[in-house]
DNA sequence: GTCTATAAATCGATAGAC
DNA sequence: GTCTATCGATTTATAGAC
């Protein structure tokens, strides 16, 4: 549906210098794919299809369909210690850090709303293949360990619970949004939240 | 893992009266896996097995796999009818019924940690087969809709909200609680939900 | 190094025996 | 009415051609 093109011609540190973006294509396929239709319903030819890559062309770049899935988990966890980095650098309040991590959520609401909030789903999937410490359980612990930062920062004794508190929020927000195709449960739960932060 | 054997030799409604509890098994089985292995990775052969029932034989019960589905949902359903009825039944105010809600959650916490909500799973899996209207949103409003009763009878203008409110912080530690395998994050927000009540 | 053709396994579903 | 045997479609994965 949306474009996602993360070309870039023959770049980045290839073994070989003639490489167009064809992993890249099929990571950007994958990371849409798993999110909109989920894991197990995502067949790796519908990757290939999506990338514009031939069908058995996948296993050139991926040994398994679950070395996909964990290419998916890393990209996702680089994406938010990037955004998590790039408020840092915005903002000098712990305040302010965290309404404007809020902010950022609420920039996605009708996605979320259509497809579920991308980290919940896979963390909810991914924890059927009962797998010791399920792979995607870092992607969680990203954003609650950098708001627990900031709760700490501000003197909050109990930092440990509000993080946990303001994740469940909004991943329960982004349940019941996707549930019932609503985002304005997103938009009002980041109202609530913002409100619980500027009162700390 | 747990014995759900809701036997009851040759009773119901049945048209002829030679019936064992066959489908009573099939559905209890069905209820479990999809919930412990999810919608997808459940295959017909798993429930049957489960069943005790001989792996074709699902389909004399059963027309499709889609047909299992809808009923574990529609027994999941007259579930939470039932349990939010003798709450009623049980307590008078809107307050106590609300705590008694709560409570009825956190004797679950174990289970939701390694399977996670069977509502809240079960939803966000049905949801990436882009149905219409999700059969499962019907779950999640049944025990929503009651909520925002008792909210409206304390006199709450925002009833709605904090009925979603309260649903959303339960399903999202829900969430958390089952990624991180960790109970305790159950334990810690029904206390918070607990002292919202009381703060009403 | 890249991709086509195909193998191997699995699953949902059905036809028909008992 | 109940269940066995099997079909057809799908999907992951591989062997080997180019």
């Amino acid at each position: 549906m949306t474009d996602v093109r993360t070309e870039r011609s023959s770049a980045a540190g290839q073994p070989t210098g003639k490489r167009q973006g064809k992993r890249e294509r099929l990571l950007a396929a994958a990371i849409e794919l798993l999110h909109q239709e989920g894991v197990e319903r995502t067949t790796l030819a519908d990757i290939a299809h999506r990338a514009e890559v031939p069908v058995g062309g996948v296993y050139y770049y991926f040994k398994t369909k679950e070395d996909v899935v964990t290419a998916v988990i890393e990209a996702h966890a680089a994406e938010v210690r990037a955004s998590l980095a790039d408020i840092e650098h915005r903002h000098g309040s712990p305040k302010d850090r965290l309404k404007a991590l809020v902010d950022q959520f609420a920039s996605r609401n009708e996605l979320i709303a259509e497809f579920g909030c991308p980290l919940g789903t896979i963390c909810s999937e991914l924890d059927k293949r009962h797998v010791e410490t399920s792979p995607a359980a870092v992607l969680m612990r990203l954003p609650i360990a950098w708001m627990e930062e900031q709760y700490r920062a501000l003197g909050c004794d109990d930092a440990d619970e509000l993080a946990l508190e303001l994740m469940a929020a909004y991943e329960g927000s982004a349940l019941l949004a996707n549930t019932m195709r609503d985002p304005s449960i997103l938009t009002g739960a980041a109202r609530r939240i913002n409100r619980g932060i500027d009162a700390l």
